[in-house]
DNA sequence: TCTCGTAGTCGTACCGTGTACCAACAACGC
DNA sequence: GCGTTGTTGGTACACGGTACGACTACGAGA
């Protein structure tokens, strides 16, 4: 005798054949990126996600092992978004590099939390594919494995140091810092400036509010602009010292 | 009458007048430091360092109002370490700003979890005085303020990328990754590499096994030469970008 | 000398985390 | 019909930060 349950119309039963699970690891990935993004990556637990999902808490367990395999599952969608597409992809590996690097900045800055909290977690296929392709744009300067691995490093190093940073001055925007702890953040400082320990700190700022200084220090750039005045620079170094050739420009 | 518990020597009382509380906020960063050095910060916590400490754990909370403040408070300690002293402070800022640059990481890489934990940390005046120095460094370049700011955005950026991935490389050497994740994590590396997908990174591991390959592929140099090789470039690109003198050699 | 205010200490309790364990259920092959 | 196995989720535990308030003992005032 079918039940109740069974009653429904075709398009309401599962098809047959098929012993499909109700949730697959892209859809919790998805979920998970979602809270990091909206609420930071601290709001991501297990019990939040599954919430999310109209799941029970322990089902996520059928699809992952541990919160660290959800978190590198994250950190697998997050490569995904740093790789470039074949026909973007410029010649010279000047352009190239800057290209590759450029990509993953904005993605860095997209999910200010990723950086910090996906730091552990072990590479995947696209992470694979984000080297690959690294490797790809400077293949033709020639150089040999470890100067290859070495460029890769400092631009890496760079990039990340980068976002790092930018991505808490985008934090310290935010309304995570209210206007009562910025007063004592800036009365403090003035009592530093007071005791004559600071002389060039003060020079530089030049008794104004910091506030209001900032954007003057920051030479009325973009945070991306400054990101990419960084790497020219940084370029410039490694084409000097690698005997490199420039892009014509 | 006196109690059992005031018939001791003098020795053993307390000398009265001052009502002293019996920790230091410097003694509980301290405490913090050691147990972060020794097992990582994950092991840092209020019962932790209460029982290092023979305190009961809500006796920090007398010192300190959360523990952000704590972590605050080591990451001031470790700002002091980074700080040079004025007799070892070269001339030309090239020197000076190497010098900086290559005691944060020094320190960093010491402490390779400070990076990763004290992120969030608000600065204190050990911070203010390390940028005080960093200012100093360079303050015969003559560069005007968006200038030095930009300066040393772009050599601390390059400091903590590099040291952020310097420290997990050193972590990757410790027992954290067993034998078999190892193996495990090769044989992945294998699956990907068969798909043909990774030109590019074959050739550069050229059917080697990983293990062997990294020091080959690191050019058979110390991290830190690593670090100096890199900074070095850096600092090249902005002379020549900047148009700044390089140091007599 | 006695009393009282208060600086300093800490036990208990609450909520939130990741996850081990196990019971319940559903769909399939026979 | 059955047992098997894939899938779901409830309960419980250890551990985290910390709010609350009780307790202790010193120092000052009477």
């Amino acid at each position: 005798m079918a039940s109740v349950e069974d009653s429904g119309l075709i398009w309401t039963r599962p098809e047959p054949g098929t012993r499909r699970p109700k949730f697959t690891r892209d859809q919790i990935a998805a979920t998970a990126l979602a809270i990091a993004d909206a609420e930071g990556f601290a709001a991501v637990s297990m019990r939040r996600i599954a919430g999310e999902l109209g799941a029970g808490t322990m089902t996520l367990y059928y699809y992952v092992r541990t919160k660290d395999e959800l978190v590198a599952l994250m950190d697998d969608a997050i490569m995904a978004e740093v790789l470039i597409s074949a026909d973007e992809f410029p010649r010279h590996w000047y352009d190239a590099l800057t290209a590759v690097a450029t990509r993953t900045w904005d993605v860095l800055i997209r999910h200010p939390w990723a950086l910090h909290s996906l730091r552990n977690a072990p590479a995947g296929p696209n992470a694979a594919r984000h080297f690959e392709q690294s490797l790809a744009a400077i293949a033709d300067t020639g150089l040999d494995a470890p100067g290859t691995f070495a460029l890769l490093a400092w631009v890496d190093d760079y990039v990340h140091g980068n976002a790092l940073r930018s991505a808490e001055i985008r934090a310290a925007g935010e309304p995570a810092m209210d206007e009562q702890a910025i007063e004592e953040a800036i009365r403090f400082g003035q009592t530093l400036m007071a005791t004559g320990e600071f002389p060039h700190t003060a020079a530089l700022f030049d008794g104004a509010d910091p506030r209001d200084a900032f954007p003057t220090l920051l030479g009325d750039l973009s945070e991306r602009d400054r990101f990419l005045h960084g790497l020219a620079v940084l370029l410039d170094g490694v084409a000097h010292r690698l005997h490199l050739d420039l892009p014509p420009r």
